[in-house]
This record gives structure tokens, C-alpha cells and sequence, in this order.
DNA sequence: CGCGACGTTGATTTGCCTCAACGATTGTGG
DNA sequence: CCACAATCGTTGAGGCAAATCAACGTCGCG
């Protein structure tokens, strides 16, 4: 099965027995998406979380002014959904879809939920992935009030130029915070 | 004995017995602050995490342009501390103050780490906590994103009016992320 | 081939910053 | 308790970062 690359995120975060590891797993089924397909619009529920086995996705919000804001993107090895939507059964103001032909593995609220209880294990290891994203989101907010847009952009591309490679400069301006107008503008200006 | 609070904000994720919230609580030790007395600064390892009893703090970090950029505040109710620094005895970007006196319950990085070990429950907790957490901070960056600084200005003193009430304008636009100088004018242009 | 999304560029506008001056408020030491 | 200093809040002039709007070339896709 392609539960390598999960196993292996996981025991970035907490080192787990194989029977641990495949106990967890099997809860995960594997499901495809094509270009542009969408795992989750804005105004439904949140049904998975999911792990991205191949693939990129994107995760935004559509504002009153018809911007497109990203909070951010899901490559290979990166978890996505929306937590709040997911956890709570509440209607999503985001949506996730697919940049390419992509590959996920997902879970159900339900399955997770009984995953919880018959290893309570996975509560320290989402405990830990949890703690590890609010720092990135507090890094997040500090660099967006700090920096310029320039000085993000280039921060962007040189953490991520995987990622960054992917994505059309639209998609970059909407991570951002920025019009793509100007990205543009930032790129010409040098380098 | 002041647990009352923290086993009601327990309680509020998570409901435990009083046994448990006995054996948490004890691990956590009472601290007087003054006001502008400092719980972090910058530079130093964070070796306590903290519940607020009485009192307001306000958490925050200086960049290299010299401004105080604030995370967030924390008044009676609020959890705080450099999660990163204090989980991987990192030293700290950020600075914890008390902007009046204050009282704190702390427990010390050893004995969470002990208490996660002899209350597996916990976890759980802890879990769920850092899971609102995430959704509040990515709440915040679309708010910043979409929102000009007056929006965000009355979002924040409507949303916490009771905060806001305790902080000077310099303080409240360092969490905005902007200026005082324009609060000022925000404030003036009307309501 | 032709359409629609993307990227570029320029002109103009706007939101917010910078700097500086000054009154109001708070804090502190004598 | 007063006097003075320090910090805070306000206001104005000017500047810069980024948005807005519009036009146009390009590319990929059906």
C-alpha cells in the first residue's frame, strides 16, 4: 500500500510500534483527485482530514471583495482540512482544490474520533502536530505584520521552492496577501 | 486555593473528574506579577507555561525596525507562553509582560512533560486546546488579510471589549499591526 | 483556431507610515 | 502633595507601499 510516506510523517512527530503505525493507517483510504477538483467548498462541511500522498493542493477563502485568500498549500507530506468545519460539524468558509492530479489519503470525523479512543496514543501525536502548526502560525502573523511584501514573497520561494515552483503567480499573490498585479511588479523590480 | 478558574477552563474543553483536574492543578504553582514586571524576554528560554488567574499580559515581540509587534493578550481565563520555546528549550523571539498586577498559575516545562506522562488524559487535553488554538490564529491571518486596520480595529475592541477597555491605543495598535499615529486618526474619522 | 486565464505594464488612487510638534495624562521623587 | 519628567494621544505635512483600473500580449486548452 502507499502508507509509507504517512508512517513515515508520523514518526516525525512521535516514534510509534508498527502495529501502532498500521492501526492508524488503516483507517486512511486513498482517494484521487484530478486538476481543479475541489475535496471541500466554502459553505459545506468538512467530512476528512487528509494527507497528501502525491500532488499539491491549495486551501482559501473567498472574502466579500472577491478576493481568493490562501492560508496555505498542501503538497506531498503535508496534512490538510479544516480543522474548525472538521472537529465541530460546522459550515466551512473554506474550500481545498486540487493545483494538479493529486492523491490523498483520507479519514472521517467518525473514524478519527474512534481513533482516538481505541489509541490514545494518536491524542499525544496530534497534540504534538497541533502545537507545531501554532507556531508556525504565530511565525506566520509576526512575518506578515514585519516584513514587506517583497521580503515575504522572497521568504516565500526560498522555504518553499518546491511548492513555489507549482503554483502560477496568482496563486502565490493570494498566499501572500497581495494583488498579483504587484507581484509582478515585486519580481520585475530585481533578481 | 485559586484552582477554581483553571479547573472551569479545563472543564470548558475537556470533563474531567475532580480527581484529575486535582492532579493537574497541583502541578501548577501561584506567582504574583507587577505591572511591567516581565515573565519572558526576548532571548531567554521560556520555562513556564501560564494561566492567567488575575490580571492581563500582553505578549509580544520586537523586530528589527524596532517595533513591538503583539501576538496577543492574555487576561483572566487565557493560557500563555513561547509554545516553541518552551516545548524545545529554544530561546524565546518573544517577550511576556504584565500590564497591571497580576496573578499567574505556572507549571514548569519537567513537569508537564511529567504530567503528560502519569495523566495520559491530558493529552487529550492539550490536544484540543492547541486545536482551537489553530483555529483562531488562522482566523486572524484572513482577518488581517481582508480587512483594512479600522475593520480590524472594531472586530477587536467589539470582540473583547473587556481587554480592550485595559490597554492603552499604542497597545491595541501593536496587536493591529499598525501605527498609533493612525489608530488615532482610525479613531477620529467616526463613531 | 479561438477563447479564456494568466502575466505585464502604466496611470492613478488610497491606506498607512514617517517625522515632527504639541497638549494631556500618568508616574515619580523630593 | 507638588513639580517635573516621561509617556501617551492628537494632529498635520509629506512620502511610500500596495490597490485599483484598464489595456494589451501570451499561452494553454478545448
Amino acid at each position: 500500500m502507499s502508507y509509507d510516506l504517512l508512517e513515515q510523517n508520523i514518526n516525525k512527530n512521535l516514534n510509534l510500534s508498527k502495529a501502532e503505525l498500521n492501526t492508524i493507517c488503516k483507517n486512511f483510504k486513498e482517494k484521487s483527485f484530478r486538476k481543479k477538483e475541489f475535496l471541500l467548498t466554502q459553505g459545506s462541511i468538512c467530512k476528512f482530514e487528509g494527507f497528501v500522498v502525491e500532488g499539491c493542493f491549495r486551501v482559501f477563502t473567498l472574502d466579500k471583495k472577491g478576493n481568493e485568500n490562501t492560508l496555505y498549500f498542501a503538497a506531498k507530506d503535508w496534512w490538510l482540512m479544516d480543522i474548525d468545519s472538521f472537529m465541530n460539524r460546522t459550515t466551512s468558509d473554506l474550500s481545498i482544490e486540487a493545483l494538479e492530479d493529486s492523491r490523498l489519503l483520507l479519514i472521517s470525523r467518525q473514524d478519527k474520533m474512534a481513533l482516538y479512543e481505541s489509541l490514545p496514543i494518536t491524542e499525544k501525536l496530534f497534540r504534538i502536530m497541533f502545537q507545531k502548526g501554532l507556531v508556525s502560525w504565530q511565525r506566520r502573523l509576526v512575518r506578515n505584520h514585519c516584513f514587506t511584501a517583497k521580503e515575504r514573497y522572497f521568504h516565500f520561494i526560498q522555504s518553499y521552492p518546491d511548492i513555489a515552483s507549482k503554483l502560477t503567480d496568482k496563486q502565490i499573490a493570494g498566499y501572500l496577501g497581495i494583488r498579483h498585479e504587484f507581484l509582478s511588479k515585486i519580481k520585475k523590480s530585481e533578481k
